[in-house]
DNA sequence: CTGAAAGCGCTAACAT
DNA sequence: ATGTTAGCGCTTTCAG
């Protein structure tokens, strides 16, 4: 059906495995011989069959990418794509292909991984967002299968290499830069705290504030599902203290824009009135009518390194765990500029 | 290192072939020997070496996605991770699993399809998006490799299997839905024409006011690059006519954001002054703060059907082929609702 | 109903 | 520098 390099080696007269010398570019084939047998190679249009080669070599050249939170979850921010983009751009360099699991439940996206592990389909993987009570990481763990994990192990293990941001520190950063725009009655508006993100966030947020002395009563955090209703009940609630915020840092995209919403109904002015500012930034935010201050957590970086490490890790097994932190970084868009303005015009 | 078949067979004195067919549970083998070998087979945890599989059964149960305008482009809309839910959906029903090209280039995407196809690393492939001057689709047909197109194959190419939405037919009825609704001023505010996405649904735009006979000056259809600048430029164009639109087609999600934002920095009311259409539904528009009306192009469906598509080209490549259409729906947000008051008003 | 044997396309000793 | 040979782990005739 399809050439194989037998068929060549017959057409060059040479022998297979001097074939597949000269596709590997072995030393120790002549010039010559390696000059007639590519021609024949391209002449006949041959082309490796990876499964005949992944079964000898035991290697696949692959890695598998666990969507854990599927797609369902990141559907609206950009970190999915993004993320697979520098995994992508990172396994394209190296020539490495990439496959993904496809099951939605937490059972079905197991089975996914051992199917990949036990039946050789890749040679190391890369798993997105882990949560508490998860199954896969520590199985990959026990299989000693090279895997490295985009956010934070349970606390509890060890052993796992491990990329993400430091989202205390990137909290406690932002926080401190509100404060020093002059705000005392800062808000913090986020998703679920049973993502470790979230808490991250919340405690970066709270040491900061602490730090800084000010008193941030309880009715400034707001933790909610990420949907319209609770969003709305949240931002109405925090707008309607006695003593509402001047400020508000925001864990999620949407609920910033939703926040932006509201703002402009009761004609509240960002940044004239109030400060916002929101973590993850994308492009997207250029097309709002208020370009967000935004904290940039480098998705991309996250894939590539996250991307890097597996390559390592699958090179060397034994090498030890590590830990890397993608900086991030304040990216200053226009809702807290006036404020800063302000701040000077007083001084 | 791990427990083939073999092992398994010696174990269970049996023959390796026996214990092959107790994997594929054939009719052959006596439920006495099936009980024993299973037995062994979860004793030692055996578990399947897909690359020996694949070798043998020239099949990898396995399909390929081209990402074409690859996860930059797709970065700010659902389309990207929605379309690889609903393939995933179906690929996980199958027990099929999924692999992504990651060149970023067009030469690069090209190297990646080629690898997939003749590395044999997949038994199909969805191609995403093709454009007029691409390499890849044309490949695939020369090859007879098994795959489908989400999209609109260039017009001179025959036997492809498409999937897509009648972007005509859609903007049409949409465009006749803002008419009903009295309007007699629409504007078409959309992204570049050289996607067919667009340029169709000009077209469809185009039917339906000439239909109704409604004059649509130049001036009105604004065709521009998805970013801040041109679209600021853009709707200020529109917005500064002596006589300006009362409604907006919009093609993009960023391009509505962004009218929105401008409409509501002049003071502009949406939807009492002006009506704002959008294609591409998505849940983010819940979060907007006048929750658009907007087309839903059932993203998911058009991933779902393409995996079945080719699902069944694999199973029967001599399948004639075919193009199915998934339709397109009307989602009533908010903005429009006061109009249509509005025209019953006058009623 | 089960076993023996050949072979999928490739690589990697071991020869020469 | 190149050829020979023996598998990798599985499926699949062909026998029995």
């Amino acid at each position: 059906m399809s050439v194989t390099i037998k068929d060549v080696a017959k057409k060059a007269n040479v022998a297979p495995s001097t074939v597949s010398r000269v596709i590997h570019n072995s030393p120790a084939i002549s010039e010559k011989t390696k000059r007639k047998v590519r021609k024949v190679l391209k002449e006949m249009g041959y082309h490796m069959n990876e499964n005949a080669r992944n079964l000898v070599t035991k290697s696949t050249k692959a890695i598998g990418i666990v969507m854990k939170s599927s797609a369902k979850e990141s559907l609206y921010n950009p970190f999915f794509p993004e993320v697979i983009r520098g995994i992508g751009d990172f396994c394209n360099k190296e020539g490495f292909s990439l496959s993904l699991t496809t099951g939605e439940t937490e059972d079905a996206i197991f089975e996914d991984v051992v199917k990949m592990v036990q039946g050789r389909r890749v040679d190391g993987m890369i798993v997105l967002y882990s949560k508490k009570d998860d199954k896969v990481v520590p199985y990959l763990l026990k299989q000693g299968f090279p895997f490295v994990l985009i956010g934070k192990p349970s606390t509890n293990m060890t052993g796992i290499t491990f990329i993400d941001n430091d989202n205390v520190q990137a909290a406690t950063e932002v926080t401190e830069f509100v404060i020093g725009l002059g705000h005392q009655r800062i808000a913090f508006l986020g998703g679920s705290p049973e993502f470790e993100v979230i808490s991250d966030r919340l405690m970066g947020f709270q040491q900061a504030v602490e730090q800084a002395g000010l008193d941030v009563p309880q009715e400034y955090i707001k933790l909610i599902p990420l949907n319209r209703i609770d969003g709305i009940k949240a931002i109405d609630d925090l707008l309607g203290l006695k003593e509402a915020p001047t400020a508000f840092l925001v864990t999620d995209l949407l609920l910033a824009v939703l926040l932006l919403g509201l703002l402009a109904e009761r004609n509240v002015k960002v940044p004239q009135q109030v400060s916002v500012v929101c973590f993850n930034h994308s492009e997207f935010i250029e097309f709002l009518s208020t370009p967000l201050t935004t904290v940039d957590i480098h998705t991309y970086q996250l894939g590539y390194e996250a991307a890097k490490c597996v390559f390592d890790l699958i090179a060397n097994p034994e090498m030890m765990e590590k830990n890397i932190r993608i900086p991030t970084k304040i990216i200053k868009g226009e809702s807290h500029f006036a404020i800063e303005q302000e701040i000077k015009r007083k001084m």
